[in-house]
DNA sequence: CAATAAAATTAGCCTAGGCTAATTTTACTT
DNA sequence: AAGTAAAATTAGCCTAGGCTAATTTTATTG
């Protein structure tokens, strides 16, 4: 069935919401989310119920059907594979391509994902460590961690960071340590949780857990 | 200044039309081109005048302006690198393309079409034979020629056949002509104009004009 | 050059997907 | 359980970009 663009962005969010949230899939989170009004999100949530796409209501929230869900893990799919294209082949760095993969991903076409994915050697992850489903919908295991949660003697890549303060900016751009950036955690000291890190080749440094918490990495 | 998708795709239809036709460019051609009807041709042509992309009067029809000319450059420049793209890189072949470039052809980004261009070593013609401007809009010379107007001795490529008709596939079949095929001009017969030609490496055959009249042919 | 045909334009309507403001329903709190 | 706050819904409006039908303008031709 055809779907719009907009129907297709109402899914993501749906399913974004559903995946990394404790509350429920309301009709006011979904405009707060995606920046709509209350009033417009509900005459979505008719459109995409009667399409059956989604089941809806008010008590229990969204959830996706079956097929909302299929559909929501292709978009995704589509997002994350035109990202690793845009990084590995045209040189974007990753924090830059997320708006251009935002249009990509609404490209319809039925193998055009596959073959894709093929010519990019079936990534099973995009630049920022999420994982890329296949074209089942299966998503592999994350492998994307908390520099916290890492383990000693292994290197990783950083591709993320939770807390987006100044203060936080600031002190990473001190350390060099950017998006992309290797790191290998050299010493884990149980007592305080910081640990002995080494960034990009570059000298030893002793960080703490706390900074340790505020960083995505992915293993290498 | 942001263009909707239907302004980028009437500016592209009002370039293919000033391009090939002997006709000037009314609201009528418009909007058989496009198969909408003249009323809404009416309306955005207004709308396009009003963003000075277009200058239209009754009288003389429908002409782009200088902006708007270098819009539809861009959209076609970045139509033909993302068929060369999906020829090269992802293995379809050069009849199926056009579908899903005529979606990616609409992809904002200020140096997305340039990068591509470079990772695609800057190719001056598309898998049809059709030129790729610049990103100043310059079209290079065309190379795509009728059979009939090849040169003897060099070889080419099948990008294209000007009379579709029923009768002249099946010929085409026949000689397993398809598109993308290697044609080498062997001999060139003066008299009627029939030619030998060495299709994919195969048995040389004898063509008359009014074939070669009808395919295009792309040098190698 | 008047009549007619063709082209262009206008008027008014439709759908998708937004919006605000008003209202109704649900949930929370005393 | 009643009163209030929050969430959901409805009503009605807006813009983009389509449409048909009616009208006006331009061109052609007897």
């Amino acid at each position: 069935m055809v779907r719009t663009l907009s129907e297709e962005n109402y899914l993501k969010a749906i399913y974004a919401l559903k995946r990394d949230g404790e509350e429920k899939v309301s009709v006011k989170n979904i405009a707060i989310y995606m920046g709509n009004s209350p009033a417009s999100v509900v005459d979505m949530l008719k459109k995409l119920s009667a399409k059956e796409l989604v089941n809806y209501d008010k008590k229990s929230g969204a959830d996706l059907s079956s097929t909302g869900n299929s559909a929501a893990l292709g978009i995704i799919r589509k997002h994350r594979l035109w990202e690793v294209f845009l990084c590995e082949k045209l040189g974007y760095t990753w924090d830059k391509v997320h708006d251009i993969a935002e249009q990509l991903e609404h490209i319809k076409s039925d193998d055009l994902a596959d073959k894709l994915s093929d010519y990019l050697g079936n990534p099973k992850f995009d630049p920022h460590g999420d994982p890329i489903p296949d074209n089942k919908g299966n998503l592999p295991k994350k492998d994307k961690v908390l520099l916290s949660k890492a383990e000693q003697g292994k290197s990783y890549r950083v591709v993320g960071v939770l807390d987006a303060s100044t203060l936080f900016l600031e002190y990473l751009q001190k350390l060099k340590v950017n998006l992309g950036v290797m790191i290998q955690l050299e010493e884990l000291n149980a007592f305080d949780g910081s640990m002995l890190v080494k960034i990009n080749e570059g000298e030893s440094q002793t960080v703490s857990l706390k900074f340790a918490q505020n960083i995505w990495v992915s293993p290498t």
